[in-house]
DNA sequence: AATGTCTTCCAAAGCGCTTCGGATGATCGC
DNA sequence: GCGATCATCCGAAGCGCTTTGGAAGACATT
């Protein structure tokens, strides 16, 4: 069932069918209740390419996750993070196509992109330190928002980010005040750039106090439970152990709880543990009392801004670039306790 | 920079230009190469919906949430499923689109999804046991691959799943070899097909030992780590707390092992525990001596076979529905051991 | 020299929609 | 009663591509 069908089955030409249907003024309300109804009756539904073709829209956005930092999609943050654009894209009538750049040309793809007129915004995911996509999708025009920052970039363009260097300075601080002089930091990847923000706010907390940060101490992997478990383990053998752990994931921190207890020792008591908390819908860290003392930032949330940023800067292409900071909350947990006296 | 708009640079018409760039062969490999020199020099890349339209394809796959069980996304099991399926994608230079379809009217959204001609093939999520989603489709005609059964759906179509049944009856026979008799199964929910498929796999095993299943043991909810702990937690505390945990996912597998470090108890002596692993990334189980003994089936493999399952279908649409059985490892691990003795 | 066969290219239709520029009556003002 | 105005509707062009059905020329065949 097309356009042509249904409007000769109304006995109406297409032009009148169409803007019936798509609310133009030039059609009685009579008619316009005729064709609405038919075109129920008839489960007509218009073909989104040929409507693309012909507007020039097309009622899509883009996530590009860049195949080496395929983790990305693995990763469970990413899960939520869609899950809370989605809800802006449903409202507005838009679908999301995941598109997986292959890594060989990177910047030909996002031109490919948009040439193939697949897409009206984009999302970028993950950014780096020095994010080459950034620069890039500013030459092109086409709307794009970036969850996360480009630290070394010094152009303007949209993002939304959570104030990682804030959060992690406060834990890092309250940790201090609690006593705690050892503290180890498991992070994510060194060039992720929110990775990058989390460190620089741990060391700054640490200088303040006159403590020089321990490389010893600092640990930047995939956030895993065996990188958690494995880099706890081996700290709490050695011949310092700290006494804290802040790290960048619920996940990472349980593989922290696991090495803790395997040494016979017990969290919140004789180690503290600090953990960003992503706010995960399948990793909750409970509401009232959560078991980790974490700096909380909802990325469901965050996904949401981000689409609903994009969506505004589609409705309105000459608006300039939007940002949005999340402030994280830091609550505390059963994780976190004095420092233990040195025996 | 269009198709047009290159022709008429290279001083040919539209026709062997497409025809130069996609291969046909009634164009001299001089001109073809001419053409494709140009192409790339000039930086064009046809038009996604202008060819669609014309060629009828999409070049893309729906993944179909229903916004009900929108969990389906924010499980991490989505994450590497979908990771899989765009490794099969990007091969074939299929792009993916999810879509999350409203509850109100989930059948029309589909017809819609067709109608609107944006995909050329659909995966289904999370089928529940009656799932009405599977002879809808079958009704239209887009090919579609299930990830997972309907079990009280009797009509073909194609499918990929693990064999639910067998997994969690060999992983309850391994308990009751170990001198297990109460044994818990904390389960997802009960109209999820899988959830389904595993109890029934669990109380197979009970019986045919001659041990009636016991209610009491038995809960089926959305598979969180606080769930797992709660549920754990309860039972341990209860007057005959069971000795042994069957679970179906990591996540609610973490939470059960938290319940029993807290109760004072250790895992893998004083109560045994056996996961289902999905194989996630981010949630290694460890591959030399895994933390959890599990019952272990790739979802990202899944996601893969699935994914060229559908291709098949779509190159050749008059083919026979296909269905894969995935057979799980049970692989052994820290958490088990003997039932210990009645003091 | 006439016919046939390739090879290489092209014009134009068509995919399903939107939208510009009228056309057709009905209604109105004077 | 006549041009002007308004409310409705329609024809046809155009979005950028593929593909059908030739056409033109080169060459071989008879």
């Amino acid at each position: 069932m097309n356009l042509k069908q249904l409007a000769a089955h109304l006995g109406l030409s297409q032009t009148t069918v169409s803007r019936a249907l798509n609310g133009y003024p030039e059609v009685s309300e009579q008619t316009r209740k005729r064709v609405a109804e038919a075109a129920r009756a008839l489960n007509y539904s218009p073909n989104a390419r040929a409507k693309g073709l012909a507007t020039g829209r097309a009622m899509a956005i883009g996530h590009v996750i860049p195949i080496s930092t395929q983790h990305e999609m693995v990763n469970p943050v990413f899960g939520d993070f869609i899950a809370g654009a989605s809800e802006a894209y449903l409202k507005a009538g838009y679908d999301m196509t995941l598109s997986l750049s292959g890594d060989e040309d990177e910047a030909d793809n996002y031109r490919r992109l948009k040439a193939k007129g697949h897409v009206d915004g984009i999302i970028v995911h993950g950014p780096k330190m020095a994010d080459g996509r950034i620069p890039f999708l500013r030459g092109l025009d086409l709307p794009f928002v970036v969850h996360g920052r480009a630290s070394e970039l010094d152009i303007p363009y949209s993002w939304i980010d959570m104030n990682n260097t804030s959060a992690f300075k406060r834990a890092t601080a309250f940790l201090l005040d609690l006593g705690h002089r050892r503290i180890a930091l498991l992070n994510g990847l060194e060039f992720m750039d929110f990775a990058y923000r989390r460190r620089i706010g741990y060391e700054e907390a640490l200088t303040e106090r006159g403590i020089a940060p321990d490389p010893g101490l600092i640990r930047g992997e995939e956030m895993t439970e065996p990188f958690g478990y494995r880099a706890a383990a081996q700290m709490l053998a050695s011949d310092q152990p700290p006494t804290a752990f802040l790290t960048s994931s619920l996940i990472t921190a349980i593989g922290i709880r696991r090495a803790i207890h395997e040494a016979g020792l017990e969290m919140g008591r004789d180690v503290s543990v600090i953990t960003h908390d992503d706010d995960l819908s399948y990793l909750a860290n409970g509401r009232d009392m959560p078991i980790f003392t974490a700096t909380r930032s909802s990325v469901r949330e965050a996904g949401r801004l981000a689409a609903e940023m994009l969506l505004r800067h589609i409705a309105a292409p000459a608006r300039d670039p939007e940002t949005h900071l999340l402030e994280a909350q830091l609550i505390i947990g059963g994780s976190t306790g004095p420092a233990p006296k040195p025996d």
